[in-house]
DNA sequence: CGATTCGTATGCATCGTGGTTACGGTTCGA
DNA sequence: TCGAACCGTAACCACGATGCATACGAATCG
């Protein structure tokens, strides 16, 4: 909740959107790393998560690295917040006194309050596509930096 | 986010449902503490956020204690949210490379996917009312314990 | 065979969260 | 007037999650 000092979902999101930019064929995790500003390892948890969504790709050895296994325009945010989040409560939770009826029921209504929240979170990540971010990042690229920049 | 180990609105919630359901004119934040599952320090520490947001007034001294400022069916669990978590990122944010113009517009862009995705969840929990809450939890409270229960 | 890169386990430092204790201020009632 | 009951807040502590560093094995290419 809340205060997330978790960065899964914003390293996703910044190296899918290099994997989808990029002209490379893969791309090495030390090198995505180095743009997302974290280290190898992470990205690497990072990824493979993604992977197990069939979001992205490996290839071990030599001159491996990851690659997207979808077109970017058909990979939504909302799909990245699933792979990285899964089910985990977006709201928090509580331990209610287990002896007040009262306190149960009010937990058992914050389940659905907070499962309503995570629906209207993934629909409005729905929205966006990798796509769209890679194509308004390089489209950013290619201006002479705006006078208004900032 | 989020895997929130915050408990902040679960609790903020559960305090206020009591204060709408009770019929005594104040309750005291040991007594609610108590059916939350918190300690009362932290319980005030909550209830001192809801009252910056004017949810809720206290009352110090003997027979003193916390009551609601505002109808029960006024009071959005949205509001709730936004007087504890504030403007607190929902996703997550990470550090870029600096000198990577790439991950700076990334960045960008992930601040108003943040933002929008924050709003969804405020409408989404405006749609339901302490009012509400207090009154599922009476009426099921009335009933003779369904037998499905678990 | 060696270099490169993924895959993963492990230990570690850091930080947020909530519990505990403590102390001061306020109100009520004996 | 004094003590009890509460709020208000600060200080400290313990726990858990997060992410970094390191290490080692497996896979692939030259």
């Amino acid at each position: 909740m809340a205060r997330p000092t978790n960065t899964r979902f914003a390293v996703a999101v910044h190296v899918l959107t290099l994997l989808a930019g990029t002209s490379e064929e893969v791309l090495s995790s030390e090198l995505l790393a180095g743009s997302a500003g974290a280290n190898p390892v992470h990205v690497r948890r990072v990824l493979g998560a993604l992977r197990r969504a069939e979001l992205v790709g490996s290839r071990p050895g030599a001159h491996g690295g990851w690659q997207l296994e979808r077109a970017a325009d058909t990979v939504t945010l909302g799909e990245v917040w699933r792979a990285v989040q899964g089910d985990d409560p977006l709201l928090g939770l509580h331990g209610a006194a287990p002896e007040c009826t009262v306190g149960q029921r009010i937990q058992h209504a914050l389940g659905d309050v907070d499962r309503r929240a995570a629906r209207a979170v993934e629909e409005e990540l729905a929205r966006t596509t990798i796509y769209d971010l890679a194509r308004d990042t390089r489209a950013r690229e290619l201006e002479p930096a705006p006078a208004t920049a900032l």
